[in-house]
DNA sequence: GTGGTCTAGACCACT
DNA sequence: GTGGTCTAGACCACC
């Protein structure tokens, strides 16, 4: 069995996949940290992560504590 | 004698060590904050920065006020 | 109002962004950690944190005494 | 240019090529994550990253804060 | 009960 | 001066 994904990716990649789809629109507010957390039951480390993560896919934008937005251009 | 290893790494360091050697099971609810503090004799600010450590290393999961776990996949 | 960003985060996320930006350029110094509490208005430990997990996500670098300072790969 | 080795890889490397060339032995003990950054110049998470992967590679053993020890047959 | 965070003030080691 | 750490005590939100 292969290795399962972690959860932080698991998190990365269902935010990227509602901003693949359409769901999240380019210049809308993500979630806080602390709120996506809590919204996948993990600790606020993983959350955080997985915020970062997308962030260096370009996919979001902004000061996450002033607020992250999904990036004008996501992927580019 | 050089510098010694910080108590909060020390800590996080014990608790590594007993997941991965099997003595903590995937799953396993850890100590307490509280508890741990109390165990190794420092104040919960420490105990809590050790836990911290772990949930980076994504060797142990678990939100606030549902305590803690050792994670399923420890090390991934 | 769903509960906000903790304050430690706030800072790291936003000096996160001033180097993703370029307004702090690989090499650049940091203010010190003493600097940034004010500047913010914390305590030293909250800023201290803050410059912690901007260590960890290797967007800066430098050792006690030294100050710290804007990594030369920074987000690798 | 390609990617430059991020710190954490470049000392976790060079403490296993130590290992690798005998220049450490099996059953002698690393130096302290406090130590080890002090050696290296870098910050002391930097230095905890780098015995971290260590310790997955099953290069290293024991209980890094009660010791960090090179395994006795280190790549297994 | 749980974990997470903040302030306050102190100490240490190194530059 | 610098960053790093610890204690002490407090508060919050969630279970």
């Amino acid at each position: 069995m292969p290795t399962a994904e972690p959860p932080y990716r698991r998190i990365a990649n269902d935010l990227a996949a509602k901003i693949k789809t359409g769901e999240l629109q380019p210049g809308d507010k993500l979630p806080s940290t602390r709120e996506l957390a809590e919204a996948y039951g993990v600790h606020m480390n993983t959350a955080s992560r997985a915020l970062s993560l997308l962030h260096d896919r370009e996919l979001i934008t902004g000061q996450p504590g002033r607020g992250t937005y999904v990036a004008e251009r996501p992927g580019q």
